[in-house]
DNA sequence: AGCCTTCTTGACCGCGTGGTCAAGTGTTGT
DNA sequence: ACAACACTTGACCACGCGGTCAAGAAGGCT
């Protein structure tokens, strides 16, 4: 869009952001239409078309916010750590704490992927969270603290476990989120057998 | 629906729904249209309406007998072998095997998760699924060869392994199925460290 | 042959959708 | 005071959607 946006517009654009992000993740995103977003918030049609190009691009805003939101927090969470194993552990840690606390992402995500006109951005970002990984696991391999196999497998295998927890973890909230992050490190390190 | 069908009508409820899945799974649900199928099917609309009571109907229908087919896939690979441990790899495979051979399901399970209509169906048949494993660890760790960790944390974190691994062989295809399911086992049972 | 059932047709309906726009209201700087 | 700009309104539009139905064709019994 690109539009001058005074104080007040932004936090126009970030509610109607939020209050969509909101009624996507508990009704889908097809089934919530545009005008049930400004009646949401109280506001005229216009309002909606004149912050957003399309449904389409608000979305898309929507789901680059988290995807920048995650990944710093993530960068942030291992920062100077030296020890590849440690880092994987911590960034296993933060994308828990921040899916915990940005509950309603989960299923905007999922969907996203399955979408032909979103997948390639949820790829993109994918990919990225796989390069950071593969990075340490290569780093654990050279030093021998992993085991040589395919980084790239190794990588998706952590993804892997980190979302199934978090999902399940959403889902039944049993425990609480350091509970479930201490059950994916250990999975990841030892598998099923243990040390 | 419920109706007396003749094999031709079999058939054509068949053709139906393989068509609407294939769809599904490259334009996803909302977007295609019960027009688009008829017409791509070459028939009239009435045809959709007299073996389907709606797009919803169809669309659970095709989830069901998936499920189905899935389970029965599991069911058969591990049949009477005792050891837990071997049992859980057979279902990794069988599910790894069964995904290929049925690639368009996996973004609609994907999408059915997402949706507040068809997310029971498919948290009913997760649950199937977390229950299966979670009866070979049990047995694991009663003979000793499983740690003694709660159980539906490992059942959670061996399907998303799973399924995380096979997202990843579908999309980028370097390897055959079969080498993906040794990594896939190899990392449940042992982790990144390996034994 | 006749008849009942299964199956097929496609025009049609009401509705809600994403998106537009001419007109108007606040707000801010000069 | 005035102009320039940021924002808001809501009626309106064309369109395509899921779903209906009266009419008929095709099969398969007896």
């Amino acid at each position: 869009m690109e539009r001058r946006l005074t104080a007040r517009g932004k936090e126009r654009r970030q509610q109607l952001m939020d209050f969509a992000a909101a009624r996507f993740a508990a009704n889908g995103y097809h089934p919530t239409s545009v005008a049930e977003i400004v009646q949401g918030i109280g506001v005229g049609k216009g309002v909606f078309y004149w912050y957003f190009d399309s449904k389409e691009e608000l979305f898309r805003e929507i789901l680059k916010e988290a995807h920048t939101s995650m990944r710093r927090a993530q960068r942030v969470s291992y920062g100077e750590e030296p020890d590849p194993v440690r880092r994987i552990e911590l960034g296993i840690r933060a994308s828990l704490r921040w899916l915990d606390e940005h509950r309603h992402m989960l299923p905007l995500f999922q969907f996203a992927a399955t979408e032909e006109q979103f997948a390639p951005a949820m790829r993109r970002g994918q990919e990225v969270a796989v390069a950071d990984v593969v990075r340490h696991i290569k780093d654990g391999i050279v030093d021998g603290t992993i085991r040589d196999v395919d980084p790239e497998v190794l990588a998706n295998g952590v993804l892997g476990v980190t979302n199934q927890l978090s999902r399940m973890y959403l889902r039944e909230r049993r425990s609480n989120i350091d509970e479930i992050a201490d059950a994916a490190v250990a999975f990841c390190l030892d598998g099923l057998r243990g040390p």
